[in-house]
DNA sequence: CAGGGCTGTTCCTGTCTGCGGAACAGGCGC
DNA sequence: GCGCCTGTTCCGCAGACAGGAACAGCCCTG
């Protein structure tokens, strides 16, 4: 380690564009409009270099900038990548139609997760005709111990994987949120037996949700479907009722996905 | 090429980045999976400068390596920048519901489109129960010439934006697709007059479909409504009364947009 | 209305980065 | 098992990029 080549671990990366796709993922739910001084303060380069990378992004369709208040928003470029993507994902193409018809019946908020590093990741929303407005959004990442879909995902994984979210800290978002490691083995033992997962405000107060896993040919879990909803709405009794309906829903996929059961373990 | 500063028209271009986007423009609904050399062939730069920038993608989230095969795919990160923008463009959150209730209506797939350089880009899709497969998908960009959301958006630009598609060609995809100007000159005159546009196969054969312009509180035309569907089911007077409704829900999208009908021209 | 303090934008220069050719490695199919 | 195709790594030179500083607009504020 005190050699000359730090050895990093990571060496060929591009330092214009890795810088260029930090000023991206500035862009957030809160902030959709941001501004060249206030991006590079964020990443700690030269307004220039921002300026730049900004209009090279711009130039492409990327990024788009408001001529009046001369600051930047995401372009619709990134969306027609999305929609590749989207269109090109697997559980997303078997899911949606078993998502849709799940919404008809029940009329509560649906919703396709895929685990993504420490996070999980929505590939696919439904919205119930009840708007619950606004509580995430296609492509939101959030973390795997605090919402159903993140325990339905983390309690089938490796060891190492749920030890890393340990050591990365279980922070706190409310009241409920499980933060004691010791606690969410316990919880992430439960969901492997019961084979679903909820939350009860854990993420955002008043808001429940229930889910189940979803895995693909190798066995392995990939993603979870999830119902989200109001708390005062999900009693006991419509809990389970959704978990039974959910976990047709998550077989189905999952054999779509070539997933089988095996006979004996 | 012999002077020293060729002054193309624009000076402040980061090299590697510009030859990211376009990696990243590679990839399309035809072609999800694409190879390092593919690539490299396809823009005319180095394999191991491709390769590079892949690594780099990948570290973002931006693509993702299929270990077995080694050839890349888009990342997720992509539908979380898609997922923010989508949820901050004003004529999607307006539009959202309005699109819905019209699906829930008449059972047709219904798409919002927007004008980006000279193509359209639908940033919301919302499908029949009758599955139309896969014809369109967010964020899908479209000519303006050859559909119905595209001549809807088009006859209400200025004349130089006319000219411009006209003179980059009125590519043919079908046997209905309007490619003499004169022709389509007179098809956006008509537009203009009945309020509405109307597309038989003119992209693809068999698929029909009605679209209505948008307007912001600029009063410029932003968009479009369409609906679209197999063209055996679009008789005369079913896309008479489409356009009908059609003209119902882009007027009220527009004054959600602030827009207001004036008095007298 | 004029001034200050913000912005975004442009210019410039030295340094170190990123380009591409060629060599290496690994897998698949003939 | 051999070639041929991938993806990956190495390396040296050229010139592209980072960032400081100067410029230019805008919007408040006084």
């Amino acid at each position: 380690m005190q050699g000359q080549t730090p050895a990093d671990g990571q060496e060929p990366a591009l330092r214009s564009l890795t810088t260029a796709l930090r000023v991206l993922q500035c862009f957030s739910m809160e902030e959709p409009e941001l501004g060249v001084t206030e991006i590079a303060l964020r990443l700690g380069v030269g307004k220039s270099t921002v300026h730049r990378i900004l209009t090279t992004l711009e130039r492409n369709g990327f990024v788009r900038k408001d001529e009046t208040t001369r600051r930047y928003r995401l372009g619709l470029s990134v969306l027609t990548l999305g929609g590749i993507l989207m269109s090109n994902l697997e559980i997303y193409r078997e899911g949606q139609h078993l998502l849709e018809s799940f919404v008809n019946r029940f009329d509560e908020t649906v919703h396709l997760a895929v685990l993504e590093g420490l996070s999980t990741v929505y590939v696919s929303k439904i919205e119930s005709k009840h708007p619950v407005p606004m509580l995430t959004h296609l492509g939101r990442k959030n973390p795997l111990h605090c919402t159903s879909s993140g325990k339905a995902i983390l309690a089938f994984q490796e060891d190492e994987l749920i030890q890393e979210v340990i050591r990365r800290g279980l922070t706190r978002y409310t009241r409920t949120t499980i933060t004691d490691p010791e606690q969410l083995l316990l919880r992430l033992e439960d969901i492997r037996r019961q084979g679903f997962a909820t939350s009860e405000g854990e993420l955002r107060d008043g808001v429940s949700s229930v889910a189940v896993p979803v895995r693909d040919y190798t066995r392995k879990v990939v993603g979870a479907v999830t119902v989200v909803g109001p708390t005062y709405r999900f009693t006991p009794d419509k809990v389970r009722t959704l978990a039974r309906q959910l976990l047709d829903v998550g077989r189905e996929i999952s054999t779509r996905l070539g997933y089988y059961v095996r006979r004996s373990p």
